[in-house]
DNA sequence: CCATCATCTTGTCACTGACTAGATAATGCG
DNA sequence: CGCATTATCTAGTCAGTGACAAGATGATGG
């Protein structure tokens, strides 16, 4: 990758998000450098920043990306249990995506695409509770889904449940979580 | 602060891990520059590194603090309810301390200060839930528990509930939360 | 066939983190 | 009290970075 035949490298701005990916699951957003993403697509220093304007762009872009595949992976959820073990799954399988998208301060928060890949998987997870007509405020009920299931995953990704994990699959354990929670088992005063 | 009269500072540590603290609340870790502490604290640009080893040494401590706090917070919560309700409060109070707490790429992960810290915070949160003996699974619970006041605290933080929140006190709305989950009112299947 | 535009390169600037050597003050020990 | 040790801070330096400008290269369409 390093010499190209070819002045123009075909498909750049997929090569750098694609090793944007790699950099941040591995270390975060932080150690992220426009000039090392070049460095692996074997372009010059300044070839990435015609295709995302800055690094903010960039990191824009990204998260445009993990809400457009967030709202796919929730769209076809049989019901709300299973809209959280799906939004668990993405942040497992798309570490990278799930910390860009909950950073604000990195995104570039007018932005268009990101503004309507954001709104299509809010519409997602509004859809979840939208079917429970017997609540009285479906939408202090979404949030409290999305409170569980974002809460679960940020602590899965900063390494905060590894010892109550174990060896079982995140997504079960997740499960296991609802069934404890929903069920009225866990009481919450007069607890000793 | 820019002139000094002495040549030492006086209390440099603590004047930069409070500048560090208003940077962060209001751009985020990444904005975070060592010169510009030092410039806000009328120091060279050297001098902080000799109270912080370097850039994560600061945020290492920065986070060995918010654990700390968060301990102490906790401590004295009457019950389980209470307890997360105060772990909300601690997020939108010390939002710089929770997001650095929360990203470990940002951290010296076998700093002493830092284990011992977090150690007291997580003896706080397993409290929480150790007097509930009809439980067959503590720990369990106690991260279901976790889970939701994190997640509504970290969604808070990014401003994904501004709508759902109105003009309405995030405490007493985390309290309607935990009334509408651990009463089971929200059906998890069958939703449509 | 040529004009236009997207893409990429090269060069540059200010800023940053990290390191080094040395200056200045505080502390403790004889 | 005097002096050595240590903590704290300054000044200088280097490589790496983001952003920008100007120009080169190639693709596209009229």
């Amino acid at each position: 990758m390093t010499s190209r035949s070819t002045y123009h490298h075909g498909d750049l701005r997929q090569a750098v998000l694609d090793a944007a990916l790699d950099v941040i699951a591995a270390d975060g957003p932080a150690a992220l450098s426009l000039r090392d993403l070049a460095r692996r697509a074997g372009v010059s220093h300044a070839a990435p920043a015609h295709h995302f304007k800055d690094r903010t762009g960039l990191l824009t872009a990204l998260a445009a990306q993990g809400y457009g595949l967030l709202a796919e992976t929730l769209a076809t959820a049989p019901d709300l249990r299973e809209r959280g073990v799906r939004y668990v799954r993405f942040a497992v399988e798309h570490p990278a995506h799930f910390q860009v998208m909950f950073q604000p301060e990195l995104l570039r928060a007018d932005d268009p695409d990101l503004i309507a890949a954001r709104e299509r998987a809010s519409a997602e997870l509004r859809a979840g509770v939208a079917g429970l007509r017997e609540l009285p405020d479906a939408r202090t009920a979404g949030i409290a889904a999305w409170s569980l299931a974002h809460g679960f995953a940020t602590l899965l990704l900063t390494h905060n449940v590894r010892d109550a994990l174990g060896d079982r699959d995140p997504e079960d354990y997740f499960r296991s979580l609802t069934g404890l929670l929903f069920t009225g088992q866990l009481p919450l005063t007069d607890g000793e």
